[in-house]
DNA sequence: GCCAACGTTGGC
DNA sequence: GCCAACGTTGGC
């Protein structure tokens, strides 16, 4: 089981329209390491849900429903897509504000790599987060 | 809306 | 294969 965080933009794709959803088809993604990191999810594995530019924070948890397939928004065949499916929204969103004072979270690719929308967590930041935000698996 | 960071493209 | 130019992302 692995942990990992994927980051919408919420005018595009919001955690509002996803619970509507119950599930989505993650694509779009033109950015070869975030694509790398699509390539080793696999199914049942935890993706925290980040909204960027508003709201800047984390929102809720999903689950891997479908592992990688061929990005059905292009024919260009480097390019991959996952089935995200709703899990549990946090109790309380953990804003990027919060991450960065907490000290655990310091190495997250989040505050490392701007441009990274699809990133491991490892497991104690993973339960960091979820503590964070009072939620419980 | 600005701008820093950084990935990508293309000329050489 | 280097590197400058350019485009995009995302925090502020």
């Amino acid at each position: 089981m692995n942990y990992w965080l994927v980051k919408s933009d919420p005018e595009t794709y919001d955690w509002q329209q996803f619970e509507k959803d119950k599930k989505t088809c993650w694509d779009g993604v033109r950015n070869y390491q975030a694509r790398n990191n699509l390539a080793l999810m696999k199914k049942g594995d935890i993706v925290l849900w980040y909204h960027s530019n508003f709201g800047k924070d984390i929102v809720g948890i999903a689950k891997l429903t479908k592992e990688t397939f061929q990005d059905p928004t292009t024919q260009d065949e480097r390019w991959l897509a996952v089935e995200l499916s709703i899990y549990k929204k946090l109790k309380l969103p953990v804003s990027l504000e919060i991450i960065k004072t907490e000290k655990i979270l310091q190495n997250l690719s989040l505050l490392k790599q701007q441009r990274l929308s699809v990133m491991p967590v490892t497991k104690i930041e993973f339960e960091t987060i979820l503590s964070l935000g009072e939620t419980k698996l």
